[in-house]
DNA sequence: TAGATTGTTAATCGATTAACAATC
DNA sequence: TAGATTGTTAATCGATTAACAATC
């Protein structure tokens, strides 16, 4: 059963996936309503898409639902679920323990999704050696060493944006299999490495152009910025 | 000049948007070696894109280059960082003080950044009235008045997800025009306001995704997960 | 002029969604 | 059976990109 959604995974699209956790949570809310079924319309309505989307993503995981009825809530939970590995742990790496870093490394919202940080690694002579939270920072020179110790899966970098390049080689040719970049540099790396970027600079200038039209547009009709 | 610019604003994509922090960085790096003109080819070589998209993006903020030489590289800077709005300053509310908004508020990057982190604001009576880096925790229920104090033009909600609608709804009628959503939850706003949403749960959960096919996939063909 | 590169058209692509026959 | 809802086709949409005439 996992297997067949497993082989149906080819063709799962990134757009797909992405809506995925919006389903999961959606379901669990529902669940908590002690509703059994789901048609496709209310889970669109609870995630703020659309209906033939909903029934399209779901279809795609190869994910069948009861005409008439809708789909069953905890059947989705489960194959969604089992899909995004929610029952999973991925041990992670941290590399570069700067401002972000170290916010990171004490962010308990990573360990509590199924992601514990098991190592944190800078360049920093002065870093290494000290301890952050329950963790010791080691030094870059031992990165491939860190990774095989701790079973590392998902490389979380954190370092200058020049640095971030070097650091994904070396993290996917010692085996990381995903990577969560936080540096403004879009990363090269072979297809089988998954990397998600969360880049905060980028988000808080995109942000900034339409800050600056908004600004403008209400200047320009006397809507005050401040009622 | 600038208000050309401003009024092919109108026919400005938010994928060309979304690409422009990208085209700056490229062409800072540029002019560091004294590059004073760029052909199409080269900046979507910088930027991971496709010469004729680089074209089209550039066209489409007016900006025009010259056949058989390419695009002023200073011009282009003046003209991007002008629609990024990248020398001036936007006040910043973070509301939600816990693990995430601690840090956030101690990220030197915002201020770096244009957006200088001007308040901080809690439910809880035992935060409110702490200090957090330089700053006084204030009550959520003076979230109007603090908006209106210090001129906040961008709003970070880093509050639990089911409290998030409820802050963004305040911000929104109190005047704030952008949102930084840190919380797994889809925002309902007014067009007006734009939402950029940075969510690192959803992002772990996409990764992990990946990181169950692709582990699979090693497995499968015997390719070692450490090798 | 010859070579390079733009600006733009038209083709292509991938994703979304309306619509509806199938069927619970 | 009547009503509800799926599964899927076909239309639509928006964005990307190849191609090439215009022109520096």
């Amino acid at each position: 059963m996992s297997h067949q959604i497993e082989e149906a995974g080819a063709g799962i699209s990134s757009a797909t996936v992405s809506r995925l956790p919006a389903y999961l949570r959606a379901l669990v809310d529902l669940v908590s309503l002690e509703l059994s079924s789901v048609s496709s319309d209310r889970l669109a309505e609870h995630t703020g898409t659309n209906p033939a989307t909903v029934r399209r993503d779901l279809a795609s995981l190869g994910i069948v639902g009861t005409r008439g009825l809708g789909y069953d809530v905890r059947y989705l939970i489960h194959e969604i679920g089992l899909l995004l590995g929610v029952s999973e742990d991925w041990p992670v790496a941290i590399v570069g323990i700067g401002n972000l870093g170290r916010a990171l490394a004490n962010y308990s919202g990573l360990s509590a999704r199924g992601f514990p940080v098991r190592a944190l690694v800078d360049v920093d002579d002065d870093l290494v050696g000290t301890r952050v939270g329950e963790l010791i920072v080691e030094h870059l020179d031992r990165l491939e060493q860190v990774v095989r110790e701790h079973g590392i899966g998902v490389g979380i970098i954190a370092t200058p944006g020049n640095q971030a390049q070097a650091v994904a080689d070396r993290l996917v040719s010692a085996g990381v299999a995903s990577l969560l970049n936080f540096t403004e540099t879009a990363l090269v790396v072979p297809d089988s490495v998954e990397v998600r970027r969360v880049d905060l600079a980028t988000e808080l200038q995109i942000l900034s152009f339409y800050q600056r039209r908004t600004i403008a547009a209400r200047a320009g009709t006397g809507v005050p910025l401040v009622p």
